[in-house]
DNA sequence: GGGATGCGTGAGGAAAACTCACCGGATGAA
DNA sequence: TTCATCCGGTGAGTTTTCCTCACGCATCCC
C-alpha cells in the first residue's frame, strides 16, 4: 500500500523459480511437490505466483496435468542450467573443490597458429586449466563466461573493462617460397593478387601508412576469414599482410617467406578482463606468460625492433586503453 | 522436531545467497541493505545464518566494517555471475531477448582446419550464432557451457548422453610434396620419420590392423597435439596418419600429398549432447549442416568408399552409443 | 461406476524474514 | 580527551511469506 519498492530490486521470486525449474523438470507438480518435500498445493500457488508476476503463463493446464509453454520451456533450460552452476558453485565451496577452468576468448587464427599448441606447456607448468573460445570481435564477458579475452587495441575498449597489454602487433607481407620468385624487390611488382581479411580492412592501408615498401600487385583478393587468407599465401595464391604471431610457424619452416619483415603496426595486443586482472592469480599469470612468449616471437623476428619503434609508435597514442596499471 | 527435511534438497538458502552477493559486492552489509531495501539487521541475520549452514565464516567481522574471506570472495565471484546468469534469464524473457548462441565444443585441430573456416556460411544462412570451444576429451556439458560437443567415438559415451552421428573418420598417411621423392611405394620404405600424436595413440596401430600397406619409417616422433603433427608433415619432416576431415584443405591445395589414400578406421564423428539434439532446432540443424559438409568431403576425398566400408564398419560395432534415432 | 491421478483453492497456521531499538567497538575531528 | 559518527551484532516482537490441510473438479482406466 504505502509504496514498497518502487525500483524493486530484480529476481523477487528465487523461490518460485527455483519450484519451477522443479516441476517444469519433472513436468509434474505433484514430483515437483516430492522432490522438494512439500504438499502439491504450494508448488501450485508458487508457479501461480510467477506467472502472475511475468504476466504470462508457464504451463498449460489440462485438468489432467500440466504442459509447460514453449516460451516456459526455453526458460526451464536456461533455469536449470543455472540451478546447476549455484549447485555446482555451493558443492564445490564446501568440499573446498576444485577451481573453475580459465576461459580465455581469442581471435581463432591466433588461437589454432600459436596458442593451443604451446598452450599444453603452460598447463603442465602451473597445473592452471584453460579453455580456449575461439571468437573475436565484441565480447561480454558474463553471458559467455569469459573470464580473459586477448585482443588487439585497434578499438576503442570499454571504460568498464580492465586491460593489460601483451604485446605489439607487427605486421608484415608474406607468400609461398614458390611465388617468391616472381617478385621484383626494386620495383615492388608482384604477379599474384594481394590477399586482404574482412576482419583487418585496413591492413594494407596501414603499410602504406607507415611508409613500408609498396608491393604492386595484380589484383586484390578478400576473404572472410584471416586463416583463409594466409591459407591462401600458403598455397601460392598472393601475398597477405600477416601478423608475425600468426604466422611465426609457417616462416620458421619456410611454408611462408617474409617480402620486407615485421613491422610495429602501432597497435598492441591487449589482456581484456570483466574484473582487475591482478585479482585473478591465475589470469595474471597466463598473462604473464603469454606476455613472454608473444614477445619473445617478436624479439626473435624483428631484431631492429628498438629503433623503429619510436617511429612507429605514435599512432596508437589517443587510443583510450583503461588499463589497470 | 519430526525430521523435516533429512535430505533437503541442497540450495537452502537462495535468499540468504542474494544478500550473501550484495554484501559481498558491497563490501559493506549497511550498503547491502539498502539495495535490497531492508534493514542491515536483516542482512546480518541472513549472512549468519548461511554462514551457520557453510560451517564457516565468508566475513571477517572488523567492528569497522566487514571483509571478505579469501574463500568468501571465490564463492562471491561466482554467485555474482550466477545471479547475473538469472537476470538476463529473466531479462530476456520478460522482453523475449533473443537466443543464446549455440556453444560447440570440438577437438581443436578440427577445429581451426575445418570448422571455423566453414562456419562463417552456417552462420550467415541460419542467423544461428555458433561458438567454438577448442577442446577434446572429455567433457562436462553443464560445467562448461556447452550446447553440442563434436568428438570421435573412440570411447565408450555416457549413456546419460544423447548422441547422432555425423560421419564416418577415414585415416590416411601424409607428407610434404618435397618428402615424396624418398618413398619408395613397392618396398614402403621412407626415409623419415613417422609422425605420432599423444591424443591418438593407435592411430598407426589401427592402419596396420586394417592391413593398408606398410610404410617403413626411419624412425618415430611423437607431438603432443594433432595439429603439430600435421604441421610437421607439412615441414616436410616426416609422415603423419591423418584425418581427411582435417587436412582435406591441405591437400586439396597440395601442400600436403596422401600416400594410400584415406581409409575409414571404423569410428565415426558424432555430435554429443545432455539432452536430445532434436529438441533443440539450432543444435539439430546444425548437426544436419555438418555431417552434411563431412559427408561431402568423404565422398570426395574416397569415390571408392562404397566397397571398402562393409569390410572395415566391424570394429566398431559393439561400441555403445546411445543414439537418439 | 468407482477408484486413482493430477491440479486448483480457501482458510488457517507455522516458519521465515523483517523491523525496531539498543548495544559496543572503532574512528576521526574538535 | 571527548564527543559525534559509523558499522555491525542482537533480542524481542511483528509482519509476511509460505506451507498444510481439506476439499472440489475433471480426466483416465479398469
Amino acid at each position: 500500500m504505502n509504496a514498497p519498492d518502487p525500483m524493486r530490486e530484480r529476481l523477487p521470486q528465487l523461490g518460485a523459480l527455483r519450484v519451477f525449474e522443479s516441476a517444469a523438470r519433472h513436468g509434474s507438480l505433484t514430483r515437483a511437490a516430492e522432490e522438494l518435500h512439500v504438499t502439491h498445493g504450494a508448488v501450485s500457488k508458487q508457479i501461480k505466483n510467477l506467472e502472475a508476476d511475468l504476466g504470462e503463463a508457464l504451463f498449460v493446464r489440462r485438468n489432467r496435468g500440466v504442459f509447460l509453454t514453449e516460451r516456459g520451456r526455453a526458460l526451464a533450460a536456461r533455469l536449470r542450467s543455472i540451478f546447476g552452476d549455484l549447485e555446482d558453485a555451493l558443492s564445490d565451496f564446501r568440499t573446498r573443490g576444485s577451481e573453475q577452468p580459465l576461459v580465455v576468448s581469442c581471435e581463432p587464427t591466433l588461437c589454432l597458429k600459436f596458442l593451443i599448441p604451446s598452450l599444453g606447456a603452460f598447463q603442465q607448468a602451473t597445473g592452471i586449466e584453460v579453455r580456449v573460445l575461439a571468437a573475436g570481435g565484441r565480447i561480454d564477458f558474463r553471458r559467455d563466461h569469459v573470464d580473459l579475452a586477448i585482443r588487439r587495441n585497434d578499438f576503442p575498449i570499454d571504460g568498464a573493462l580492465h586491460a593489460r597489454v601483451i604485446c605489439d602487433e607487427a605486421m608484415g607481407p608474406v607468400c609461398a617460397p614458390e611465388a617468391l620468385a616472381g617478385f621484383e624487390a626494386e620495383t615492388g611488382r608482384f604477379p599474384l593478387p594481394a590477399l586482404h581479411t574482412r576482419s583487418r580492412p585496413d591492413g594494407w592501408a596501414t603499410w602504406k601508412r607507415l611508409n613500408r615498401p609498396a608491393i604492386a600487385c595484380t589484383s586484390d583478393r578478400t576473404y572472410e576469414h584471416f586463416y583463409l587468407a594466409i591459407e591462401a599465401a600458403l598455397a601460392g595464391q598472393g601475398v597477405a599482410l600477416a601478423s608475425i604471431h600468426m604466422v611465426e610457424r609457417d616462416v620458421a619452416a619456410r611454408r611462408l617467406c617474409s617480402l620486407h619483415g615485421f613491422w610495429p603496426d602501432g597497435t598492441q595486443y591487449v589482456a581484456l578482463s570483466a574484473h582487475p586482472i591482478e585479482d585473478d592469480a591465475r589470469a595474471s599469470r597466463f598473462v604473464d606468460w603469454l606476455s613472454a612468449r608473444m614477445n619473445a616471437t617478436l624479439a626473435a623476428a624483428m631484431p631492429s625492433l628498438g629503433e623503429s619503434r619510436a617511429a612507429v609508435a605514435q599512432p596508437a597514442k589517443g587510443r583510450a586503453i583503461h588499463g589497470t596499471r
